[in-house]
DNA sequence: GCCCTATATTGACGTTTACCGATTCAATGA
DNA sequence: TCATTGAATCGGTAAACGTCAATATAGGGC
């Protein structure tokens, strides 16, 4: 007997994407989207201060959530005497889009 | 003395974000996006068998994978006989793309 | 009916994640 | 220097995740 096959051969995707998938992991949370919406949608600088008293999270809680984005990438933060604050990295936009756009291509049209 | 203030009030968006996280929680595997970059790249249905035998994973893990991928909604899945396979969800790359969109809006320029 | 194959599900195990309380670090001001 | 305040880190716990081995289910051929 031959060796069964279900129909055509196969044809997998292989190329790396653990860079993606880190990406999208810091995406994984609702608090974490809440963070960036909230950075996208200031204009300037966001303080944790504000942060810690909008989400129900103590303070190490919501540090440790911006850890996670500052490890991705996504934010970034810059110390005002005793208070940080942080902002949307200015690539987070472009990374997200392209990571994507890697995974999904835009189908050129049938 | 006063209550103190970092600066600006706050104005943290508040929008229930559980969906959007759930769908890219789903993203956060790099064995999950290959499944779905080689989907998104098929002109027609992919068979399981070509997933486990492309993947560095046993059968059963590449089932949990191709569970998490439908219960999220982007990847739907159809029976040839003995055979299931699997197509990209029609509506994936539209979700996906309205999902970011609603955690970063594309700014108005300046 | 039975057996065989492809896929799904279950259970277990180790790792990671999210959260909290307590502590530490950084900066300010007395 | 010392006390105070905001933020980060540490320690611990419960839950979720990724993987595998074993088993169950679905369908085809006999």
């Amino acid at each position: 007997m031959s060796i069964q096959r279900c129909c055509p051969p196969a044809l997998v995707d292989t190329a790396d994407r653990a860079g993606e998938a880190a990406l999208f992991k810091a995406l994984g949370d609702p608090h974490r989207l809440t963070i960036l919406a909230t950075l996208a949608r200031s204009d300037d600088e966001v303080c944790v201060c504000d942060f810690t008293s909008a989400l129900p999270l103590n303070q190490p809680a919501v540090s440790h959530h911006l850890k996670i984005l500052r490890d991705a990438g996504l934010v970034t933060s810059e110390r005002h005497g005793t208070w940080v604050s942080y902002q949307l990295a200015p690539d987070a936009h472009e990374r997200l889009r392209g990571a994507l756009r890697s995974v999904l291509p835009r189908r050129v049209l049938a």
